[in-house]
DNA sequence: CTGAAAGCGCTTACAG
DNA sequence: CTGAAAGCGCTTACAG
């Protein structure tokens, strides 16, 4: 089977390499006639455009790229991410865009470079970037360097004007989780986070301070990475702190309660009964925990997709648009149950 | 910033085009001085050959792909493929091949389809496959597409030789899980598995019943699909069988180990004293679950980044070879201590 | 060691 | 509606 060509279809034809072309892209230019037998002869063949020939003369890759910069202990545990890249690459497959996939560990510096080589190469037609920092430094190189993106996540209070965007609002998350621990009776809790460096986990610190302030709970604030580990060692600290305890604590992501979970059980001390606790991410380790553990739901595979259909409409278009994603729902669980 | 090329460097250093072709890619024909000219001005301008003009002159796409074809939701909670994809995506990194991800859902139908698109657009120059299945119609597509391809984790009865792939040894895995539950005492077991259509399940069952035939065990085996449920749902309808109950159970992956130990709990039964429990994959859910699940650690991290070992070197230089993986280390937990 | 030229397989104005 | 031709940005024999 030597490879056929668009040359070679033409030949068979007998039209030219343009008219098929057109046939093939749905342009004008071509009979009805023309394009059936076009079309009809391809699939006989089972013949597909090269895509390197067409990238090159569309100047466009057909691909848009994302970088998971993370340890990869952590990607492999954080269910989160799974989910979200399944719901992205169902969107992109829809949109006849390919996901072209990295993974660094080596943080930041190798993301960085990592988009300008794929902007010089012109490998990928955009990129998805999420986990929104503090000075971010992505935003300006990508449009620097040309390559259109969309910001996956953005807080609503940083939301960007300048690109395009899922928002989440973490004030309202933050005010369902207070709230709900100030129903079940609880006046100190903690709030282990993740690094301050992230937006996200900034507001969501802010959020929940403000909303505990207006009930009069007190909330200890401590910030860690999201690893198991750091969720025991956080809790480990915050019991033996010589303050009166806390009676409920609200962690960052899932690993972190699990970890946190597991301190307890080594102390001794039960959940929900000594301390209740609270997820910010759900996931399957928080229904399978015992005890199952009540947890925010935010559905990342559908926001995934969103992101991604905002990517293609920026590609396509060049539409900018920001779109707000639903407020999580507290999956209510053993963890948090009165006695 | 026009967007430079190679014409442009040429220009500017007063050489021809040819020239800095053969400077960037460390061929013979120019001179130290000239290449480390071209190679600095490069640089200095932060400029990368374009990737689909070098494919299409190559012939060569620079990418690998990989489908994910399963239920999103199982590859959401699953831990397994994350590290799996995170150690493919290393190594190709380091091979220079850039790594195409698809996920669908819709079964074999898609996923080939896409093998057929992808060999028939030239998009990728390669791709892994895994989950080797009776009458897999993968590798005959793919060597009629011309599409080479590793198959990652092959059993090692059905080790192909006319292509590339890593190994598993199920029958020695089957050995080390039935006996260390012979020696916990076990006489009467179950071994709850995935579908018999993976050639890997079928060569575990086969382990496991020849291991427990010669220490002289019963063996109760039951079909079901990898799901969290069905392995809940095997467990009840084991327990309420009319025969005798078994003592230990053996579940196919970790997902139904942790719905075993569910539907245990709603049975009012105890694990490890009432029924023991090992999982073929190892994961944080075993890890963390209450009792903690004994599970077999096969490192799928490095399988993978083996798996993509082996294609590229296919890629490179057309070496056929199987590397057989090393033994799962069964990690002693809870669920199958002796009271 | 260097340069001019053809070729990779498409798309897209431009003339007919 | 159709065809001849240029162009996308590289690589690679082939002559010098």
């Amino acid at each position: 089977m030597s490879k056929e060509t668009i040359t070679g279809l033409a030949k068979r034809l007998g039209i030219s390499k343009a008219s098929v072309s057109y046939a093939l892209n749905g342009q004008p230019g071509v009979s009805e006639l023309t394009r059936r037998r076009v079309l009809d002869l391809a699939e006989e063949l089972d013949w597909y455009p090269s895509s390197s020939a067409r990238a090159l003369s569309r100047s466009r890759a057909g691909a848009v790229g994302m970088v998971l910069s993370a340890d990869p202990l952590l990607i492999g545990t954080e269910p989160h991410y799974m989910a979200m890249l399944a719901g992205i690459e169902t969107a992109l497959a829809e949109g006849d865009m390919a996901l072209m996939l990295r993974m660094v560990d080596k943080g930041p510096v190798q993301e960085q470079s990592t988009y300008e080589r794929w902007a010089g190469e012109r490998k990928v037609d955009g990129v998805l970037i999420f986990d929104h920092l503090h000075d971010d430094p992505r935003p300006t190189l990508l449009d620097r360097l040309g390559l259109p993106f969309v910001l996956h996540s953005a807080p609503a209070s940083a939301a960007p004007a300048s690109y395009s965007g899922t928002t989440t609002d973490h004030a309202v998350d933050a005010a369902t989780i207070v709230d709900h621990l100030h129903d079940r009776g609880h006046r100190r809790i903690a709030h282990v986070s993740g690094p301050h460096r992230f937006v996200h986990e900034e507001e969501r610190i802010r959020g929940v301070r403000e909303r505990a302030a207006r009930h009069g709970l007190e909330v200890v604030q401590v910030e860690t990475d999201y690893a198991l580990t750091s969720g025991h060692d956080a809790v480990v600290t915050l019991l033996r702190a010589p303050e009166a305890p806390v009676t409920a604590m609200v962690f960052g992501n899932d690993l972190m309660a699990m970890g946190g979970l597991l301190a307890l059980r080594e102390l001794g001390l039960r959940c929900p009964d000594d301390v209740a606790m609270v997820s910010w991410d759900d996931s399957l380790h928080c229904r399978l925990a015992s005890p199952a553990v009540t947890a925010l739901s935010r559905n990342p595979g559908m926001q995934g997709r969103v992101a991604a259909e905002l990517l293609l409409a920026l590609l396509d278009t060049g539409t900018i648009q920001t779109k707000p994603m639903p407020h999580g729902e507290l999956v209510l669980r053993s963890s948090t149950a009165t006695g």
